[in-house]
DNA sequence: GGAAATCATTTTAGGCTTAAAACAATTCGG
DNA sequence: CCGAATTGTTTTAAGCCTAAAATGATTTCC
């Protein structure tokens, strides 16, 4: 409910409603700081990455999907999870193919489906970058609490239905 | 302060203190769904910039850092306020001076320094586009209350600080 | 004054990313 | 069954992005 004083300029020299946008400083604000941060964070894992292991972040992020799925996964599976084009994917699983971290065939039942999934190698080699990953974030998030952790958990949940629900408005 | 349970598999079969890693899946769980909410705004946001104005989020981003300053910005100031590389500006500019938005010159008192601005077709258009930004973010942040939204602030800006602290550590 | 360091920008090489179109295989509806 | 939609992937064209090296201008410090 917005206060009366919200309404003021609502109103036009001769006491008449006129359209008015309403103020959404503040949501932008939020907009702009989430970024921020993922930036920063984002930027900083990047670099590390890459110079600890000499690899890219979304070489990572793919390994990381292919980690938690040891039966494979198929390239749609990889580009919905990853929240990218399919086309990325395609690029970036050859390349990982290349260097010998991926292996990739055709599925027996369905000729248009790759499966895709670490090799021995690629396991290993993820396994070890992920233990020290996961010690940079700790880091990075080193001065919340436990409760800025929960309370920034749910806060983003609530952030990402609001999103989907908006985005699901748009594009139905 | 760690409760005692958190310990028992520190301790080994002889219980002598042994070498484990700390837990932070927590962490890693927040991180994921930052970046997550991110990705999925800015995705929203790219796609809704492209169908109604034919222009890309990076050029949307620069125009907006050049119309908080009518005087004009030097590129490495860009730079660092879009934190991303020098060269990447570079091209940016290259395509929106070719596009009649920002108009460029050379310092007069520092023949190394070039400072953009916007042109008047740019902030003209720039200032459409900005209206109708703020109404997507708006609805994309509609289900956070205002306290929510507060909260969520003040949750970022601590969370910044802490990664900002991380990286200087790192790169002093 | 002049060499050395610093600073702002550009270039380079390689990789990432997207939207849209093209292709190929499967499923669906009559 | 068979044509039409759908689905999974790849290709294409364009643009974005980075790190590192190169270039050119200015400042610093003997």
């Amino acid at each position: 409910m917005p206060a009366v004083s919200d309404c003021i300029n609502m109103l036009d020299s001769e006491t008449k409603a006129v359209e008015t946008p309403e103020d959404h400083a503040e949501e932008l604000r939020l907009w702009l700081r989430l970024l921020t941060c993922t930036t920063l964070i984002e930027g900083e894992v990047r670099g590390r990455l890459r110079q600890r292991f000499d690899v890219t972040l979304p070489r990572f992020d793919l390994m990381a999907q292919l980690d938690k799925a040891p039966d494979g996964m198929t390239l749609s599976d990889v580009s919905k999870r990853m929240m990218v084009s399919n086309g990325n994917v395609t690029g970036l699983v050859e390349r990982l193919v290349e260097s010998g971290h991926l292996d990739r065939r055709t599925s027996e039942t369905d000729r248009r489906v790759q499966v895709i999934r670490l090799t021995k190698l690629g396991r290993a080699e993820f396994r070890r970058m992920a233990a020290e990953h996961e010690t940079w974030i700790a880091d990075l998030f080193a001065d919340l609490s436990p409760k800025d952790v929960r309370e920034l958990m749910r806060l983003l949940a609530k952030t990402k239905a609001s999103a989907q629900k908006s985005a699901a408005r748009r594009r139905p």
